[in-house]
DNA sequence: CCGACTTAACTAACCGGTACGTGCATTGGC
DNA sequence: GCCAATGCACGTACCGGTTAGTTAAGTCGG
């Protein structure tokens, strides 16, 4: 009898979605603050919950940083296992993946700033995180398909180093965006304006086919 | 290099070491812990001060912030400037600057998590300085003379901005060391040896050159 | 169908520790 | 002697985490 209904009435008490709420609140929290900076009070509050619930299910503020940062790389994960790179042609598919880099930084800004939290922490969050590895494996295999194929057909050069391609495709999209204010300071220039983001992505693409051309 | 490497008799009561050891022991706790998770407390011990002190000197917890950070970009920029980069050929002046940028980069961690702190605060300590821009503009000079002589040489192809010049050098040095932790992680390997290193700063001259080149 | 019972979702109020910042007394240097 | 430099000890607010209790939702005997 309780699951019949096809649009059921809202629960009072539902733990998946206070689960949901309290991820969410947390995500831009610790966003917006870093892991020390963030208020277990402020994420309660936000997600419209009492505090004692994040501790009944995600243990600690530690724990919870944790969750959320595992969701967010899982996040962009799938996303990108969703562009179907390798049924592009080489070219075709490394500048698919630096504009959607790109894109996925600019529309997940909150991506960056955890990454950041967590590595003024030494990662030790992720640290021997099962789930971390099973993201980044086809993800890294993928990249270094589409290289030996670039290479077989002659556009790419051969010997270039699948990691450090990755490192350098994320590196020119991501350092650009989480500088961006010293950047506006050091460059007295407003990087953030749709003109700048596009000179921005366009100069990326030829930096990295550049990089790669035979 | 700020250590003051003379021989005075040391004096009980000395105001400008006493800062300058409060500036070393701040720069190093807000470089390992970001300014909200920065303890005043260990600044003063570290500094072998009294907390007294840094409210004497400096007013406020972010005032000590902004003061670090300024010197911090004084450090890079002096250093950036004994490089006497306008003497050097065009493409020995650019590969010695990402060679150097890297190596200021390795040699000093600290940097690169302030920046990362003061950027999470929208620059909002460094926004109004008139020290930066005094500091940025004669660099940002310094790139463009270069790029221009290299396209006059023939050397380099026309149209580079060097904003987007100068981002992309920092960058590609830059996530590599702050992501070190996440890096290891997600891509399985030790980023950190002097084999790896080596490696990256080879390809980040390569990268560079070929961006450039006509 | 119903009401007593059980379990899980949820809340308010609080605690011990800690963190930034200060008032005030003291002392060394010129 | 005067003032800057320093030290002590505290105020006040806050913060992560917890204790104790309440209420909604499922469950089961009758």
């Amino acid at each position: 009898m309780t699951e019949t209904a096809t649009h059921e009435k809202p629960r009072i008490r539902d733990a998946e979605a206070t689960q949901r709420r309290i991820l969410a609140a947390a995500r831009k929290e610790f966003a917006k603050s870093g892991l020390g900076g963030a208020r277990v009070d402020t994420i309660a509050r936000r997600a419209k919950a009492n505090k004692r619930m994040i501790y009944h299910y995600f243990k600690s503020k530690e724990q919870l940083f944790t969750r959320v940062l595992e969701d967010a790389y899982a996040d962009i994960r799938t996303a990108e296992q969703k562009l179907h790179l390798d049924e592009l042609d080489p070219e075709t598919a490394i500048t698919t993946l630096v504009r959607f880099t790109w894109r996925y930084y600019l529309a997940n800004p909150e991506f960056l700033t955890l990454v950041n939290s967590e590595n003024l922490h030494r990662a030790r969050h992720l640290k021997g995180s099962a789930r971390m590895h099973e993201l980044s494996r086809p993800f890294l295999g993928m990249v270094e398909g589409i290289l030996a194929r670039g290479v077989a057909a002659g556009v790419f050069r051969p010997g270039i180093d699948p990691v450090q391609l990755n490192i350098t495709i994320a590196a020119i999209g991501y350092y650009y965006l989480t500088n961006r204010f010293t950047g506006a300071i050091v460059y007295e220039r407003d990087l953030m304006t749709k003109e700048a983001l596009d000179t921005r992505l366009a100069f990326n693409i030829e930096t990295i086919l550049r990089l790669l051309r035979a």
